[in-house]
DNA sequence: TTGACTTATCAACATTTCTTGATATAATAG
DNA sequence: CTATTATATCAAGAAATGTTGATAAGTCAA
């Protein structure tokens, strides 16, 4: 059962929005810093595109990760991050059961 | 146009959510404690309802209609809240949008 | 092994959000 | 009018969240 709250929470700053969208477009693949081809993007190439330190984008890929907005799978030293569409479709779904639309 | 993260940030706590919870029973109406027959709720409802004391209330509401969630109506010396449909309906299907589903 | 590279975690601090009690504003009833 | 009731706002403090730099832990290549 997904926690609504929680998850809104996750999705009420900024810049976790704004990676939540970047890996939309990091779904199945073009090219990456990282390694090419393949789905997700990793933590440095989130502090390129924003310009973040890395314990910053650590931390919110924490918190979304928590949230089970975003599944990681370490490859080699890297860390990839994914969406988590289940996650995304079932919040929406959620609240619209919730307020009955 | 609605402001995904304000919103999310408005619905990511737990009382907030609560109260909005509340508000879809208050649709379209029963009897109430400040005006039987009326569509929504007023603060000294909410707070009855949860135990809160009235400027925590205040409070809570104006993050809501800040957000565009609560639409209020004074009535004689009360306020009355009631949810906007429009604004949930509008976010989900934002999000929908936003991440492609 | 060492050295380079990536991510996680920690403590300290900054910022934001929340809560409370006091006071102000506004409407109603008498 | 005054007294009562309901809500808004404010300042102060508490709690939660976010940021940073330093350090730790892990992987890889040579």
């Amino acid at each position: 059962m997904i926690d609504v709250v929680k998850i809104s929470k996750a999705l009420s700053d900024p810049i976790r929005y704004k990676i939540l969208l970047m890996l939309v477009d990091h779904q199945s693949n073009e090219l990456l810093c990282c390694s090419p081809a393949l789905e997700g993007a990793c933590n440095c190439e989130i502090m390129a595109e924003f310009g973040m330190i890395q314990s910053r984008v650590s931390y919110h890929m924490k918190e979304l990760t928590g949230a089970g907005l975003v599944t990681e799978e370490p490859r080699g030293k890297w860390k990839f991050y994914s969406l988590n569409m289940d996650t995304l479709k079932e919040y929406t779904r959620q609240i619209g059961a919730d307020f009955k639309f």
